[in-house]
DNA sequence: TGTACATCAGTGAACGCGCGTTCACTGATGTAC
DNA sequence: TGTACATCAGTGAACGCGCGTTCACTGATGTAC
């Protein structure tokens, strides 16, 4: 009546997360072989049929292990409803960059380009919504708490659009109006755009190393979508200005 | 005396190419193989090494290709200078988008994630900043015509981080002030983060088909680094912000 | 214009390696009575 | 508590396939005199 019965059930739940582990090792050097896990853990190859029917159930298994890993990492951080949402998104956006850092090649399997000839069953969609579910999460709650006012958008949505955006609101069961929607998708993959640019080598001799512009452009969407505040390093308008102006004219 | 002079000359060139277009192809359905291009092509594999010294080689190759092919397709759509920046700066974002869909995997091959065992050499270096330079020239030919105004920046960027937008500014020999061409460099992460997320299947179910969202996006992009004006299908603000409301209340 | 030599493209065999997956099997662990 | 049977983990050999790269070679194309 255990949890884990019998010791075969120990043993076996024990190896399926050895290979797991030896698997994520074996994709940081490169591809993923399963007769190279299988020597590296002393079996012989055919015996981790028995924990995964092929090399692509491995693979999901791998996937939906990053999406969770990720989606712990960034909820665990997250101090909850209670702190003010701005400091929130910045928590949030801080740890996405900081796993994805120390978790590259896992990484790269979930938000990099798709495997060829691997097709991610159904499975992996709800792990993988987590993260992102959790970051506009962020932004609804300060959006119904009224700390967050309507950003001044010169150019709403077009109706087409902002039915679209209605739909995908109701989807996800969050109440936001289309305008501040789009721009928490557009700070969503702003985000992921701008890790994905640091990990895959594109800011290479532009910003690099990164943090400093991320943390900045991290402030930059918490205005964009309308999350009020200043927080940590942030400097508010006023004296900024003219030194910023002085420099300009060096 | 002539360009290509001699008949050898003439048929190496020829199948130079056709070979490169054949890899295209194999890259498009999995991984590339020199045996299964020469397969294709009709020749012995060994006979690849008197076109390319080794599967790096071609690869190289191809990526630069590519970024000549995307440099290519959006320098000859751009109308150039005359042309009011907005308009240049949609028309270059959509021209990226539509390249990527019409290549995808040349895309990922340059903007995916890096491909385990190969070191791209210093010769993709320069071919892979022409649409970034395009984007940013876009932007910068809006400020220095004064068509552009810098936008309201709640947060400027710490003096750290402006520092290093001088030096990278001085680079890139555009005068920039920091805060614009932060946000600049946002626009240009944000572009090809929507780009990658929709080719790379992170956008399904969420907006897709995600045209309509790609260009507002490119939009609101275009008001955030400050470039002025309305085009095309962007509305402005007023009646909108009405019928947005009344959407919202259904 | 013709000959002698050098250059180069393409061949075919081989080297040495890797891979995912299947299958009949042995022997240990668990279960029902 | 002990025995009979079922379940399961791991083995080892094999199938059938792929790959990049090398090397000595033939025969065609180009060049210099």
């Amino acid at each position: 009546m255990n949890a884990s019965r019998t010791a075969r059930d120990r043993a076996r739940a024990e190896l399926t997360r050895e290979i797991k582990d030896e698997a994520r090792r074996q994709l940081a050097l490169g591809d993923l072989s399963l007769r190279a896990v299988s020597r590296s853990l002393g079996m012989v190859s055919s015996a981790l049929y028995r924990y995964f029917p092929s090399r692509d159930d491995l693979l999901t298994a791998l996937i939906i292990d990053a999406y969770d890993s990720l989606g712990d990492a960034v909820t665990e951080a997250d101090p909850g409803p209670d702190t003010a949402a701005r400091l929130r998104w910045h928590t949030a956006c801080g740890k996405v960059r900081e796993w994805a850092l120390a978790n590259r090649h896992e990484y790269a399997l979930i938000y990099g380009s798709p495997i060829p000839g691997y097709q991610a069953p159904q499975d992996t969609v709800l792990p993988g919504t987590r993260v992102s579910l959790l970051l506009v999460g962020i932004i609804t709650d300060g959006w119904r708490t009224g700390e967050m006012t309507e950003p001044h958008v010169a150019h709403p949505p077009p109706p087409e659009l902002a039915a679209e955006l209605e739909r995908l609101a109701a989807l996800i069961e969050l109440e936001l109006p289309p305008s501040v929607l789009a721009r928490a998708l557009m700070a969503w993959m702003q985000l992921f755009g701008m890790v994905s640019f640091e990990l895959f080598g594109q800011l290479v001799g532009v910003v690099d190393p990164s943090g400093c512009f991320f943390d900045y452009t991290v402030g930059q969407l918490a205005d964009f979508v309308g999350l009020p505040g200043t927080i940590g390093t942030e400097q508010h308008m006023g004296d900024r200005v003219v030194s910023e102006k002085r420099t300009r004219n060096t």
